[in-house]
DNA sequence: TAACCAGATTGACCCGTGTCAATCGAAAGC
DNA sequence: GCTTTCGATTGACACGGGTCAATCTGGTTA
């Protein structure tokens, strides 16, 4: 069966990063830098606080983030998850404080960069400003789609289109094997992300599995059975399968 | 939001719009293209259509845009507004197609620009890439704070939350006056704004009316009369609304 | 091995919000 | 002036998803 041919609804989505560079000429600044501000994060721990000020840019090399916002009475919600690959705060006013906890999910190694140092970078890698172009308007493009299964989306909708969204930023980074992949989420964590409670996330996995469209094993390894249905119920427009490649920088 | 603090946009449109760049030397090149490029739009009208290619970056002068998107059944929702002084679509990836659905709310001024000609334009004028940056954290600070209220937030507290969001939005470009402003919206559009249906957002606005909260005169006509409690509603942290709201740059 | 614990699962019940439909009000067109 | 029309308003009712609480499961520690 071919995946691929449903991924291309949303190839936005699939603006996922690496650290493929088009022309790798030049990036040995890049490589040292990354590497002498590489620091590891244990799960659950906070990379930054809300409200804190923040001048730097993060750079994940492995591991999942999650940034994420709260409301007065404690209750999250997860606006993104940062991948291996993505590049964090790139554009960031200067007097912009960041507003956004970033936690680690997993185990993650990142590279905290000064921004000055960053733009120094930049400066000299036009192909890093690229690829913080597409960074952001991958960003954004994710957001809206979000938005939209957050304000007209139903639970197994929101549940749908969560795990499509994931699948194809996994795909992007090589960590999809066949149709399966790993995530590193608790019931818990996932509802925090598409906006609901975590009884009600078991509810539509269950329901997704019981319909034979996603299976799991164990309760992080996900299977995807039939990307057709659960395109479908992600309320991916079918119009817009069309191809397109996952763009690979 | 925090665009206002180094650019106007004078929506006066028998005058043209002016753009106060914080150092204006060398912007004359920016006013001649926007006015070379400039077009109206009526109310309702759409400008581009979701899944078209776009290669155009728009500057809005005057009137407001919103950006939506739709589920396959035909339910929209929107991402944004986009308000005089906005840049959109500054980033996108050369590949990228607009993803969005951009339609006049109010009568609309614009410039369509070519992307290369905007590309030149930013080169020479680095206070306009500098916007663009701010322009863009703005953006991306918005879409956070809205993901949270559609996640989280109770009805009331999203109609409290996007009031305050478009009174500082239109307050940073001069059109709050004392505290009342113009909200050029159906009820139906602004639930399509929050997540929310038309008749529930009556609701909602009839009660922060008894609450004493704000008032309405005519359905367009918004005045704030107790920010505290308002923000209060809208789950915005005290210790933060200083921040965001008192600030007129 | 047994006790323990975090997370998953399931059922019962409640409440916020959507839906439907009727009515009202005001602005626009003839 | 009268009618038309679109949006606001209100009530009645249905239902999706939240909450609470009781197991169940698998992995971890003593």
């Amino acid at each position: 069966m071919n995946i691929a041919s449903h991924l291309t609804a949303n190839a936005d989505v699939m603006n996922g990063p690496t650290w493929h560079l088009p022309d790798t000429s030049g990036s040995a600044a890049l490589e040292r830098t990354l590497k002498t501000h590489r620091r590891g994060h244990r799960a659950g721990s906070m990379i930054e606080l809300e409200g804190g000020k923040s001048n730097v840019t993060y750079c994940v090399l492995s591991g999942w983030l999650s940034l994420s916002k709260s409301m007065p009475d404690g209750q999250r919600q997860i606006i993104d998850f940062a991948l291996p690959g993505d590049i964090l705060n790139p554009t960031s006013a200067d007097n912009a404080s960041s507003t956004l906890q970033i936690e680690a999910v997993t185990y993650t190694t990142v590279s905290a960069i000064p921004r000055n140092i960053w733009g120094s970078l930049t400066d000299g890698l036009p192909q890093l400003s690229l690829l913080e172009n597409r960074i952001i308007a991958g960003t954004f493009s994710r957001f809206s789609e979000r938005m939209l299964r957050l304000g007209k989306g139903s639970a197994e909708a929101r549940i749908a289109y969560a795990l499509i969204e994931l699948y194809i930023r996994l795909s992007a980074i090589g960590q999809v094997h066949g149709d399966s992949f790993h995530l590193p989420l608790t019931q818990q964590t996932l509802g925090e992300f598409v906006g609901l409670s975590s009884v009600h996330v078991c509810r539509m996995v269950r329901r997704l599995s019981r319909l034979g469209v996603i299976s799991m094993e164990g309760h992080m390894a996900i299977t995807i059975l039939d990307m057709g249905t659960l395109a479908n119920i992600a309320g991916i427009d079918p119009g817009r399968l069309e191809n397109s490649i996952i763009p690979r920088l």
